[in-house]
DNA sequence: CCTTCGCATCGATGGCCGTCGATGCAACCT
DNA sequence: AGGTTGCATCGACGGCCATCGATGCGAAGG
């Protein structure tokens, strides 16, 4: 009745595109490291709202370039926004990204609305 | 009266701990993969609710052996399920894990109540 | 038992990326 | 102007990982 011994299902295809995979997977690498993820929490955790660059670097135990490399990742991938005041450059959650980036040092990285 | 010239925030040390930082960014990093996140929206988006692990290396356009890593990284993760049925291997989404990889692969990996 | 088939595992390879010292550069100070 | 300080950028290095051919191994089938 069927050619098929129990297997070969022919697999929906209304599985993620490869470009919107590559898009996901993207946003994800920003977040797959941990320096990443604690310098967005500790950004977020201020209750000012906004922290200098020289406040991040020791926390971190990282180095100063390194520090600022993931903060232009997170520039970059639209998390954090940037702004030079004088000598000092400080920096946010992006406003429109704060509940995201909420939930997902929230532990639980999707739908924690609990 | 204070010798921070306008900078230097105490930061509060309510940020991610550094072990919970690893714990997180890892389970990004499964995530961080176009080719994961494709075969795990292959196989939520079987309406059976499993698939055999045959019919997942032809759409994923990668070798047998590279396909067989991912689904171990994905089980590995506890994202995905896997039961050898004689000589065929099918996997489905971790029940528990339904959700939220639903709201993942939903495009907006978090907060999706919408 | 021998063959075939499905799939995991191994070993090797190439590329990406986190890291840091060094350097550059602009803003402040004196 | 010269010195200092905060931070981005550069170049290099090392490690992790995605990928694949080859191999191993168990399950069917003859």
């Amino acid at each position: 009745m069927d050619a098929n011994i129990g297997c070969c299902v022919p697999v929906t295809d209304e599985a993620l595109s490869r470009p919107a995979a590559q898009d996901l997977a993207g946003m994800f690498k920003v977040l797959a490291d941990p320096v990443r993820l604690r310098l967005l929490s500790l950004i977020a955790s201020v209750p000012e709202g906004e922290v200098c660059a020289c406040d991040l670097n020791e926390p971190l135990d990282r180095s100063q370039a390194t520090v600022s490399h993931h903060l232009s990742t997170l520039v970059n991938a639209g998390l954090v926004t940037r702004e030079q005041r004088g000598k000092w450059a400080w920096f946010r959650v992006a406003p429109d990204r704060a509940d995201f980036v909420k939930s997902v040092l929230g532990g639980q990285p999707a739908v924690s609305i609990r």
